[in-house]
DNA sequence: GCCGTTTTCGGCCCGACTGTTTTCAGTCG
C-alpha cells in the first residue's frame, strides 16, 4: 500500500469514528493521516526496515493508530475498517466532500434512505425524499443539490497558478473601498501553498453591512451562500469560492493569523497558549478576560514567546519549535534575486525576441538573463540543433554588447533523452555559459530508471542546472517517479544545480523537496521559464513563495549572486577551475589535515 | 488514540452560521 492509501484509510477510519459519535479518536486518526501523507518515504519501506516500532517514529502514531498501519502495509485492508464499511456501506469519503454534509448526516441518510453515494443521494434529492427527513427540510435539500453540482464541476483544490492573480484584484478592491480600514487575503493563498482550496478575507470596517454588499455585489460573483454581519460566503465566476470575514481592529492580527492557518499550525499554536495560561482564538490572546495580544500578528506571537513566524512556514513541520529557539531562517525576498537563467525566445517557442526579454529583464531590474531556448528533440517547439545553436549564440553576444544595463548569457535548454544521454553534442555546450537540462518525454519509467537517467544527464560535466527536475504539471502530469536521495547525492557530487521552476502549473521543485536540498546543502536557481517578456514576473510571483516554503534563504539560491561570482559556482567554462587562491587554500587545508593524522 | 518542561492519567482548539426546531445539532474553517 502507498502511503496516499494508508492516509486514504485512516482518514475514511476517522469518518467512522465520528459518524459513531466517538470523541477524540476521530482527530488522532486524523492527525495521523495527515503525517502518513507528508512522509517523505514509503511507510512500507519504514515498516520493512523497522517493523511496527518504526511506526511510533512517526508524529501522531502511537501503538493502536501503528498497528492499523502495520495491518494496511501487510494485508492491504484492516478489520475495523472492513467491519466499519460492511455495517455502514457507503462512500463515506465522497459524500462528506459536499459542502454542507457530515459523517453524522451522512448516517441518517444511510439510516433512512439507503444512500449510499453521491448518485444515490441526487436521485433522492430530486425525487424530493429529504426534505421529510428529521433535521433535514427544503432548505437542506436544495443546498445539497447545489454542492452536488458544484462538486462535479470541481473536485479538489485549485493550482495557485489559476486564482492568484483574481485574489490580489479582489484584495486590493476590499483595500480600496471606502469604508474599511484594513484588508488582507489570509488562509493558504497566504501561506503562497502549492493549492488553494478557497480564498479568504478579512476587514476591518466600521460599516460592515455595507461592506458584506460590496463583497457580495461583485462582478465576478456567481453564487452567495450565506451573508450574515460578521461573515460572507460567495462562490465565484472561476468556480472558486470566496469569504469574507468582517472582525474588530484589535483583533485584526489574530483572525489573520488564525484564518491564514494552517490548521496544523493554529492547533500548535493553541497548545502553547494552554500551556502558558493563555486562550487563543481569532478574537486574540486572553488571560482570563484580559488581552495580552492580537492587534497584530507580530504581537501576537511576541506573546506567546516565539518570533514572528512568516505564513509560508506555517505548517507545523518545526517552524514553531525554530521560531521558540530564535533559529528560524532569514528566507529569501524577492528583491534578491539578480538574475534569469531560464528564458526561452521566438528562436523555439517563446513569443519575445532576445532583445525583447533582455530589455524586460533590465525593466524588472534584473542584472543578468540566460537565452535557453529548446533543442534538437523537441522538434515540435523548432528545438535547434548544433548549428542554429551556436548561431544564436552569435547573436547574444551581439546583441549583449548593444544593450547596457543587463549582461545575457548564452544557454540551452538541452533534452535529457530517456537513456540519460543529451540530444547536443558535448563540444557544442561547453561553449555555452549555461547549460540546463530537462526531462521532456518518457515521463512514466520506472524509478531506478527514471534516477539513472537523471543522474547520468547530471554527470555530464557540461550540464549546470536541471531544470524541472520532476517534469511534473499541476493538475495534469503526475512527476516522474525518482529517487530523490539519489539525485540529491549526485547533485552534490557534479555540483550540479537544481532548478525551481517558477511556471505556476509546474512549481517545480516542490516546496517539501525545496526543503530537502535545503537541508542536504544542494545549489538551486529560481528561474521563470519565461515564454514572453510577463512571464518574466513569475519568480517573484511563484517561485520566491516555492523556495520560502521550502526554508531557503539567500545563500541556497545561486541567482542572488552577483554573475561572475555565479559563473564561479557552475560546472565549466569560466567556473570550472577553482581560482589559484582557492587550490592553495585547498592544499594547505589538505597540509594541515596530513599533520594533524601524523 | 495520542501525549507529557505542571501530567503515564486526564486532558484533547474554539466560535459562527444554517436550518431546523424553539434551544440545538451539524458542519465548517
Amino acid at each position: 500500500m502507498t502511503n496516499a492509501e494508508v492516509s486514504r484509510s485512516l482518514r475514511e477510519l476517522a469518518l467512522y469514528l465520528e459518524m459513531d459519535g466517538v470523541p477524540f479518536k476521530p482527530q488522532a486518526y486524523e492527525r495521523a493521516a495527515y503525517a502518513i501523507a507528508s512522509l517523505d518515504r514509503p511507510v512500507s519501506t519504514l515498516y520493512e526496515e523497522g517493523g511496527a516500532t518504526a511506526m511510533l517514529g512517526i508524529p501522531g502514531v502511537g501503538k493502536g493508530i501503528a498497528n492499523r498501519i502495520v495491518e494496511l502495509v501487510r494485508e492491504g485492508k484492516c478489520k475495523d475498517l472492513e467491519r466499519y464499511r460492511s455495517d455502514v456501506p457507503v462512500d463515506i469519503a465522497s459524500l462528506t466532500e459536499l459542502e454542507g454534509l457530515g459523517p453524522k448526516r451522512v448516517m441518517t441518510l444511510w439510516k433512512k434512505l439507503g444512500i449510499r453515494s453521491i448518485g444515490d443521494l441526487e436521485r433522492a434529492i430530486e425525487q424530493g425524499r429529504l426534505r421529510h427527513l428529521p433535521g433535514f427540510g427544503s432548505g437542506t435539500e436544495s443546498n445539497l443539490r447545489e454542492s452536488i453540482r458544484a462538486w462535479r464541476q470541481h473536485a479538489g483544490r485549485w493550482p495557485i497558478g489559476e486564482v492568484l492573480r483574481l485574489a490580489r484584484v479582489l484584495e486590493q478592491r476590499l483595500r480600496g473601498a471606502a469604508s474599511v480600514e484594513s484588508a488582507s487575503v489570509a488562509g493558504s493563498l497566504r501561506r503562497l501553498s502549492t493549492t488553494v482550496g478557497d480564498l479568504d478575507y478579512l476587514v476591518v470596517t466600521s460599516k460592515p453591512r455595507s461592506v458584506m454588499e460590496l463583497f457580495a455585489g461583485m462582478p465576478e460573483v456567481e453564487r452567495v451562500y450565506a451573508k450574515g454581519s460578521t461573515k460572507t460566503m460567495v462562490r465565484l465566476e472561476q468556480g472558486i469560492d470566496a469569504d469574507l470575514r468582517v472582525v474588530p481592529k484589535e483583533s485584526f492580527g489574530a483572525a489573520l493569523q488564525y484564518f491564514t492557518g494552517s490548521k496544523a499550525h493554529n492547533v500548535a499554536l493553541r497548545r502553547i497558549a494552554i500551556s502558558k495560561g493563555l486562550k487563543l482564538s481569532e478574537y486574540g490572546l486572553f488571560r482570563g478576560d484580559k488581552s495580552v495580544g492580537g492587534r497584530t500578528e507580530e504581537e501576537l506571537y511576541r506573546a506567546l514567546g516565539l518570533e514572528f513566524i512568516p505564513p509560508e512556514l506555517r505548517e507545523d513541520e518545526g517552524e514553531i519549535e525554530a521560531a521558540s529557539e530564535k533559529r528560524l531562517p532569514r528566507l529569501i525576498e524577492p528583491a534578491l534575486l539578480r538574475g534569469d537563467l531560464q528564458v526561452h525566445t521566438k528562436w523555439t517557442d517563446g513569443r519575445g525576441s532576445i532583445e525583447d526579454m533582455a530589455l524586460a529583464a533590465r525593466e524588472l531590474g534584473l542584472e543578468y538573463i540566460a537565452i535557453t531556448d529548446h533543442t534538437r528533440d523537441l522538434a515540435m517547439t523548432g528545438g535547434l540543433d548544433e548549428e542554429r545553436l551556436l548561431k544564436q549564440m552569435d547573436l547574444i553576444r551581439e546583441t549583449d554588447k548593444n544593450i547596457k544595463g543587463i549582461r545575457l548569457l548564452s544557454g540551452a535548454e538541452v533534452n535529457i533523452r530517456r537513456d540519460g544521454t543529451l540530444d547536443i553534442e558535448d563540444e557544442v555546450l561547453a561553449r555555452l555559459d549555461v547549460v540546463g537540462a530537462a526531462v521532456h518525454s518518457h515521463f512514466s519509467l520506472s524509478r531506478e530508471e527514471s534516477t539513472r537517467r537523471l543522474v547520468r544527464a547530471m554527470e555530464n560535466p557540461h550540464v549546470d542546472i536541471i531544470f524541472h527536475p520532476s517534469a511534473r504539471r499541476l493538475g495534469g502530469r503526475q512527476p516522474i517517479d525518482i529517487d530523490l536521495d539519489a539525485v540529491f547525492d549526485a547533485a552534490l557530487r557534479t555540483g550540479t544545480v537544481m532548478e525551481i521552476d517558477a511556471q505556476p502549473e509546474r512549481l517545480d521543485l516542490d516546496p517539501r523537496h525545496v526543503r530537502e536540498a535545503v537541508r542536504r546543502g544542494v545549489m538551486m536557481v529560481i528561474s521563470s521559464d519565461a515564454h514572453d517578456a510577463r512571464e518574466l514576473r513569475f519568480t517573484e510571483e511563484y517561485g520566491i513563495g516555492v523556495a520560502r516554503r521550502g526554508w531557503a534563504e539567500a545563500g541556497h539560491i545561486l541567482n542572488t549572486l552577483p554573475l561572475h561570482k555565479l559563473l564561479e559556482r557552475l560546472k565549466d567554462g569560466r567556473g570550472a577551475r577553482p581560482s589559484p587562491d582557492r587550490r592553495r587554500k585547498k592544499r594547505r587545508r589538505r597540509q594541515d589535515r596530513e599533520r594533524r593524522e601524523a
